[in-house]
DNA sequence: AAAGACACCTGGGAGC
DNA sequence: TGCTCCCAGGTGTCTT
């Protein structure tokens, strides 16, 4: 379900209800995720303060003094702020609540997400790797220049690379790349400087107009204020196979790359 | 080192 | 109504 925008969209949904606020108890029904939840977590998360919930690539990040509890949304994963006593559904996996009443629920029906403890998140061996975040400053066309060089992999495919930029998926690299008006098939090292400029110009304008209306709802995605997201209606060529381009009027084209689907305007794009 | 295939899992929709 | 098949917002791991 979620790339960076609905990952950032749940993020700000839910820390006004935890911040600050002392996990009382953890209320596991299923640890079966990709990889289990560690039998410590309760030990270590129960009677701690959340001071701060962060966003690193597609992971949140909810830090205590302690150390910090890990989250990986997955394919299919969602977060929302219920009252403590309200009944599981199937799939909804964890709550941690709260000193307030409340409680994080994580649903997951895939189970493709993960929960984890890490004393210092930054340098667990799944965030130790990851290429820069993409609405920050280090991420520039003198990177993508420098990265890209000599890769024979297509230019969505790397993009989508998270050692190479975070928080791009499947969605929003189509997306991006119809914005820059580049073939999604191109060799990455054949994209001239001036036009992985434009790219990084496109990755942050749809990725920021993204979070703006609150992420893309495909299915059953809601953000942490149970709001549905609303860029599914700006999406230019992602899921609309056979339309027309809005801006050619061209008809879109999927092909698969890397087994992802993957959308594009022939005429537009290069 | 890089690229490609496969794995994990459930549910929804299309087609018959 | 029910069955089968295909597809889905991610990403670690294994094989070439």
């Amino acid at each position: 379900m979620p790339e960076l925008p609905e990952v950032e969209t749940s993020r700000r949904g839910i820390a006004p209800w935890i911040e600050d606020q002392t996990v009382t108890e953890l209320i596991i029904r299923e640890r079966r995720l990709r990889w289990p939840i560690p039998a410590s977590l309760e030990k270590n998360l129960s009677g701690q303060k959340i001071h701060t919930v962060r966003r690193r690539a597609k992971y949140l990040l909810f830090d205590t003094n302690q150390g910090s509890a890990i989250l990986h949304l997955g394919m299919s994963g969602s977060v929302r702020i219920i009252d403590s006593l309200e009944p599981a559904a199937k799939h909804d996996h964890v709550d941690i609540r709260f000193d307030n009443g409340k409680a994080l629920r994580f649903r997951d029906p895939r189970r493709f997400g993960s929960l984890l403890w890490a004393l210092n998140a930054e340098e667990h061996a799944l965030l130790r790797d990851l290429g820069p975040e993409p609405l920050s400053a280090d991420f520039d066309a003198h990177y993508l220049w420098n990265k890209s060089r000599g890769r024979r992999v297509t230019i969505k495919q790397f993009i989508m690379n998270a050692s190479v930029v975070v928080g791009v998926g499947n969605i929003y690299a189509s997306e991006a790349l119809f914005g820059a008006g580049i073939h999604p098939k191109r060799a990455a090292g054949k994209v001239s400087a001036e036009r992985l400029a434009t790219l990084v110009t496109s990755i942050q304008s749809v990725l920021k107009r993204a979070i703006k209306a609150g992420g893309t709802t495909l299915q059953d995605f809601y953000g942490g204020d149970g709001e549905p997201g609303y860029f599914k209606q700006q999406l230019n060529v992602y899921g609309r196979d056979a339309l027309p381009c809005r801006m050619c009027k061209t008809e879109i084209r999927a092909i698969v790359l890397g087994q992802r689907s993957t959308f594009y305007c022939h005429h537009c794009q290069r």
